[in-house]
DNA sequence: TAGTCTAGAGAATGGTCATTCTCACCGCTA
DNA sequence: TAGCGGTGAGAATGACCATTCTCTAGACTA
């Protein structure tokens, strides 16, 4: 026997640490997998082994990110009590990632930007997050009381957030994301939640202002 | 001489038709320079004669495609004569496009994902196009009236719309971001217009329903 | 008609890249 | 110690691609 299967975890583990930094970085065209390799010091023969082509990879990498932010998302979200709150935590949080000294954009809208028209599986695993992505949005939304319709809007305002502030290298989208969102949420007929009940998050994360984005960094 | 002012124009036309045409389609570094000539029937020769370098083709073909939307918009929302109108105008033309058969999303996000970290010509380009079509976009709302932060808001319903059509081959985002756009336009307190005045479009365009994107196709 | 210029068609060049292969070596068993 | 399965390091392979070059032929001048 080669390698255990818990030795295999750690090395994939370690290699898709690394891919994930230069794909996102640079793109995944723009970097061979020499540099893949060395960005996560194994040799070719073990890179080769643990995803049989770079399509793979890109595949493994885009799943575990996906993963990653979707139970980043429902933390963040989980220990808020009001309704309300919980949809804007959504904005604080794209604010806190755009503020990231590494934020390239949305890497799944990248990645399709760069493979979709001509690497099915890719494209497919973009589909695929994007579809989960938005169900756990419109969630959030659905579940404070919201009609679909605010939910639909929520997420399109999202979704527009992470394109403009990757392209101008900003984070203001995500507040003024957020402004739209206060304003379909606190019109919306079907629930009108007033503003202000019921504020305060639970101990273990500082207070965030009710109508400003939170600062990160 | 070897070629009149008139001519070069001509063939700089014929070439960025098909440049555009098969950029668009299949991606930028999916398609090579032999592929680039044969789609537009020219010799390769005449190509480098035309665009020094390939990046040069690919900015070109990013403006003339930012010249064109720009004025169709402009076009599409100019004969309307209530404001609101006017800017749910916007998302029926988005409706228009997603409908179209090689809708494949926005062209500047797709060059940006494929050449943005690499390729500073090209994030200009996007740059310089995103910053100008947020500012037809708010200056179609804030000319109606309503507030900057609800144009702010619109402009991200509309990028998130189009990112979200491309991945899910849909045109649906365009409804539901028309949706959102109402939601904002007719509880927006510092001008609420009433929905309904000043209705109808002038001859040239049909009439539009008002609750509905318009169907395209 | 001889000379010169330019164009078209496509091959050659020089470089890059994903993937595979070689080779010397290590740790283990008998 | 001889044999064996696997390893690290990196070179070789085969394909692709942007860009340039060659060669042939037509158009135009004198």
């Amino acid at each position: 026997m080669s390698l255990t299967t818990a030795a295999q975890e750690a090395l994939r583990g370690q290699l898709l640490d690394a891919a994930e930094r230069v794909f996102y970085a640079r793109g995944i065209q723009a970097v061979n997998m020499s540099e893949v390799r060395a960005a996560a010091d194994l040799p070719m023969r073990r890179v080769y082994q643990l995803f049989p082509s770079k399509d793979d990879m890109v595949v493994a990498f885009l799943r575990r990110r996906h993963d990653c932010m979707m139970s980043a998302i429902e933390d963040y979200v989980a220990d808020l009590p009001a309704p309300q709150e919980r949809v804007l935590a959504i904005f604080d949080y794209l604010d806190e990632w755009f503020h990231e000294p590494d934020f390239r954009g949305c890497p799944w809208m990248n990645a399709y930007g760069e493979l979709g028209p001509t690497n099915a599986p890719v494209a497919a695993e973009v589909h695929h997050h994007q579809q989960a992505f938005r169900a756990l949005i419109t969630g959030i939304v659905t579940a404070a009381g919201y009609t679909a319709g605010v939910a639909n809007a929520v997420y399109l305002l999202v979704e527009g957030a992470v394109a403009t502030a990757a392209v101008q290298h900003s984070a203001d989208p995500a507040g003024e994301a957020r402004h739209g969102a206060e304003l379909l949420l606190t019109n919306d007929r079907s629930r009108a939640p007033r503003p202000g009940t019921r504020s305060g998050r639970p101990a273990g994360k500082p207070d965030a202002p009710t109508t400003r984005v939170r600062s990160a960094r």
